[in-house]
DNA sequence: GAGTGGTCTAGACCACGAC
DNA sequence: TCGTGGTCTAGACCACTCA
């Protein structure tokens, strides 16, 4: 299906990005653009709406939708988003090494949690991430096997995220995420270049699909130096 | 006026808070509730909105909205929120030490970008949060005194925001944030208890109004060990 | 008072899930 | 096939800004 709110946000995008209109002005009213684009003033306000929650424009009541500074802003960190995403956004020179792939001992109980079944197996995949020849990041996830049953060196020297939405049909609903700072772990040691850095950032995160199930639980550990975390947050509705 | 939509979202709020559906179960479809609030269906779309926002729903095309376990997510630090509503949410044992008030020198460049007028002057404003009697973070607020004439020492003990709301009648709009970790300065090591710790956590933000003006610029500076971000992310619409 | 965005309605049809 | 949520419409009135 074609959804009329989504292409006019489209639209709206290109033609904002063109510098159409500058920061400060005002995009064309809501009535204005419902005959331009021959649609309801409701289905505008949607697009207006995806607009204002990706920082391209501040609603003011009375007035009308005024263009920001979404360059003031950077926004590649928020939200759910897989770490060669990031990488291609910013253009990292990176790489990353598979460290291991296996299931966990059934006798580990730290993943009970992830099991839908008590038949089910836990998937542990730990991969390093360098970045300009230095490993500065180490990434451990679990899986539930029901859901990704098979799980190659290949699908995890890519985007596991690729291939959990585009092969195997999946999506990805919401997810919880924690930031903290921790002492490094031997293991961390062992696979990082520490230096000599005493903490690492610990990112921990908690992914649900669309049907609300709990797919995978995340840990993703950094060198303090390389941990950058950006945020654009919209106030509350009353 | 009276918001129909956000009356209907504090009653399911309260009504899935009193454990009228379990985990995992299904509201009422929105017809029925549509019928039961007496309104259309839209509305009660807007009040559903809010409830998968704000993490009580999970929305399922085809199913229904299944209630989801909110208390799974810790949700204190996500969003524009001020430390003394988040002190008194986790009910910590914290003191506000205002350590100075002044304006900054009118020949430090630094700020420069938070005057809308030549003439307009920064406010500064530095203090110290202790929790359990320890001297744990460092707040910089740096403010134009376009927006915030005055401020005294008892504003900045309570809540600033809850003055620029409440008093001055300001509104929040939207809000940028960076987390990093850095060395601490002197001034750190000067003011906080850090005692072994080689790092700060710093979030940098900066704050705009409802009109789209810039108005504050904050730096938080955290004793790692007492620093802990959480994030609640739904998946970008298609 | 004219124009803006914010809320609300009572319909309609479509896409998807379960049976 | 039926019930669910997703999209869309063509109105209406309210709250706010500005001249």
């Amino acid at each position: 299906m074609q959804k009329k709110y989504l292409n006019i946000y489209n639209d709206l995008v290109k033609k904002i990005q063109s510098n159409l209109w500058s920061i400060g002005e005002l995009l064309p009213s809501e009535n204005e653009l419902a005959s331009q684009y021959e649609t309801s003033r409701e289905t505008i306000r949607k697009a207006l709406d995806l607009l204002s929650q990706n920082g391209y424009i501040q609603k003011i009541q009375g007035k009308g939708s005024m263009i920001i500074d979404r360059n003031k802003f950077s926004f590649p960190v928020s939200g759910i988003e897989s770490f060669t995403e990031l990488a291609g956004k910013l253009e990292l020179n990176s790489r990353t090494i598979v460290h291991s792939i296996k299931y966990l001992d059934p006798n580990n109980k730290s993943m009970e949690f992830l099991k839908t079944d008590p038949h089910d197996r836990v998937w542990n995949v730990n991969r390093i991430r360098a970045i300009d020849g230095e490993k500065v990041i180490l990434d451990k996830d679990y899986f539930n096997d029901q859901y990704l049953p098979l799980l190659t060196e290949e699908i995890c020297q890519g985007s596991i995220y690729n291939y959990i939405e585009n092969e195997l049909g999946l999506v990805i609903g919401f997810a919880q995420k924690e930031i903290v700072v921790e002492n490094p772990t031997d293991e961390d040691r062992e696979l990082l270049d520490l230096e000599g850095f005493s903490n690492v950032v610990v990112i921990r995160s908690q992914v649900y699909l669309d049907d609300a199930n709990l797919f995978q639980f995340t840990e993703s550990r950094h060198r303090p130096d390389k941990f950058r975390f950006v945020d654009f947050a919209r106030r509350v509705k009353n």
